[in-house]
DNA sequence: TTTTGGCACTCCAGACAGAGGAGTGCTAAA
DNA sequence: TTTAGCACTCCTCTGTCTGGAGTGCCAAAA
């Protein structure tokens, strides 16, 4: 199937999309004649737009309006088409600048790459924070709240700190507790947080019958302590961003995208499906499958620590996104972040 | 001046004022004589209605449209007007029950009592993170994440888990910073923040020729670590039921609210207003003093700890809400969650 | 064979006018 | 003091019209 087209096609289809991304409005075959350099007439522009509409990669919202670039087009524009240039020394600058404060904290440096992400995009910023399970334990905390309450607090070697109640079947004394969290940092630390999990509850096998009840409760606690559930967590700013897209100005659809923004679940999804991949990833309206977030497009790239990948950043725009300026933007920052991540903390 | 308005026109104000809140529509003479059982012709109800005018609760957006209230006309209605009835039985169980699952801490419960009132008012839930300076010592905890560099991890009294990151001049051992975690968590338990501090400070001003190093030290880093410029933060839920609100289809406005939301630094500032007022207090309109939320009102209500007030909660909505509903959901969830925060860690 | 000019056709967007309706203010009568 | 009546205002909705942008197709030109 899917014949290469030729030159003449891809170029129309090229300015076609650049043309549709930079004013929002159906392209006609006047337009592109006047302002992409082609040196052909409006009618046989008009020929490759019908077979270029034939093929999937335009449509025309009606017979007598211009072509607007479907997914598929604008999919064949991403993979094909699409040259993408080094950000310039100036916005690396912009971009780092925004991290040169002291004193900022991995959490305060996500959420700043979110901010940073949604305001040089113009687009919404995502940043998904590392799941638990990907980190490295350096240190965990309990605190007695009760007698039966305790507050784990974990401190991963990235400077990430994230905390769960748990709730005790008996009581312990602030002393057993101070014992069972110095046995875990002694042995535990440099491990990432399955590992840890993962010996603990070899030791909690292999000990069947365990002769220090202390031990046997340590484990006990800290498995619960570390059995999170924590779903992963994303960081969203910019949302009104959303606002000034005319693709999205019916307020029915403004509000499933802003509802699906404050449930978090499926763009945590989205991001989490490029966890794995190298490099910058696009995924463009339907694609992202969920009805939910039609017409949506993200860019997303990983970044990673240490020890490996930690966790997604990106942008989400409407699927008329300038490609070309935002992936160097993700995946600048995608680096930046790793490089940042990776250079603290030693 | 402010006379007091007859029973009769008291009586009208809040049939407007209700019915607009029903429909969002301007309120004309006829409608109110057919649905609110006021036995009088629409010809008086119109003298009525433009005395109203004239003293400023009412207003026309054109001539021969019905009446809107003025924030006049609101304020007097919620000071004057208004009886607030309880919560029934079910209302209230409906809220309690999203707090019952166990293992909920502190930050959790804030979360959930933001979605929660966002869900039951269907406006925008608000809610303030405790200061730190409003807060219960009960833990602290160093985490050396480099020689350099410290997290260091508090938890309050009420369970709130909070961390900065302190750099240090000179170099720390891991037990060093120990003996400094101990002490401090030896003498500062029960003591708030700013007790802590002021403690802190004084100890350092007294032994001006400190002949224990190592207490030196603890002091600075302990000062360090508590000079939080964290300046509060607010969690806010259901954004997007702004979107179904008919005065802000317009975009614009929908934008400069929603930009006001995400800066966040404007309603912890209204939030913060609130936080000596006992009760439930309503803020409409261009009471805000920001000219970002025009047209926006707020309904807050302080929640407490064991040791005083933490933080306040509350809705943001159109000035057209209705407040006999949402002011003891907000009051109950106020009371709700001091009650909470009062019981549990004991 | 490919490109292009010409032409008829389609459809939208905006302007305009007219009708209907809801509401007002005022006056005079009850 | 209340109310009925009436003239008036202004919005909103509807339908019609027009100009313009764009298309598809065909035949002539390259």
């Amino acid at each position: 199937m899917a014949k290469t087209l030729t030159d003449r096609c891809q170029l129309i289809l090229e300015a076609i999309i650049e043309e549709y991304i930079a004013t929002a409005q159906p392209v006609g075959s006047k337009a592109l004649t006047r302002n992409h350099g082609i040196k052909l007439s409006p009618a046989s522009v008009r020929n490759v737009m019908a077979e270029l509409e034939d093929l999937g990669y335009l449509a025309s919202p009606h017979t007598s309006a211009g072509r607007i670039p479907t997914e598929k087009g604008y999919r064949f524009y991403v993979d094909t088409l699409l040259r993408i240039s080094d950000l310039d020394a100036r916005q690396k600058n912009q971009i780092e600048m925004k991290y040169r404060q002291k004193g900022l904290q991995m959490s305060d440096m996500l959420r700043e790459a979110s901010r940073t992400l949604s305001s040089i995009s113009h687009y919404t910023g995502l940043v998904m924070i590392p799941r638990l399970t990907a980190t490295v334990f350096r240190h965990i905390e309990f605190v007695r709240l009760s007698p039966r309450q305790v507050l784990a607090v974990f401190v991963t070697q990235s400077g990430l700190v994230q905390n769960k109640l748990v709730e005790l079947d008996e009581e312990l004394t602030p002393s057993e507790l101070e014992q069972i969290s110095n046995y875990l940092n002694r042995t535990m630390t440099g491990l990432n947080i399955e590992e840890v999990r993962a010996k603990i509850l070899s030791e909690m096998a292999h000990e069947k019958a365990l002769y220090d009840h202390l031990m046997r409760r340590a484990f006990t606690l800290s498995n619960a302590a570390l059995s999170s559930d924590s779903s992963g967590d994303v960081i969203i700013e910019g949302t009104s961003h959303f606002l000034e897209q005319p693709e999205f100005s019916d307020l029915q659809q403004m509000k499933r995208i802003v509802r699906t923004f404050e449930q978090k679940s499926l763009l945590i999804e989205l991001l989490d499906r490029g966890i794995d991949t190298k490099g910058v990833q696009v995924i463009i309206g339907s694609e992202t499958q969920c009805s939910e977030l039609a017409g949506c497009s993200l860019i997303t790239a990983a970044y990673s620590g240490k020890r490996g990948t930690l966790g997604t950043l990106g942008v989400i725009g409407p699927n008329r996104m300038p490609y070309s300026t935002i992936i160097p933007i993700v995946d600048y920052t995608a680096n930046l972040i790793s490089r940042l991540l990776d250079s603290e903390n030693d």
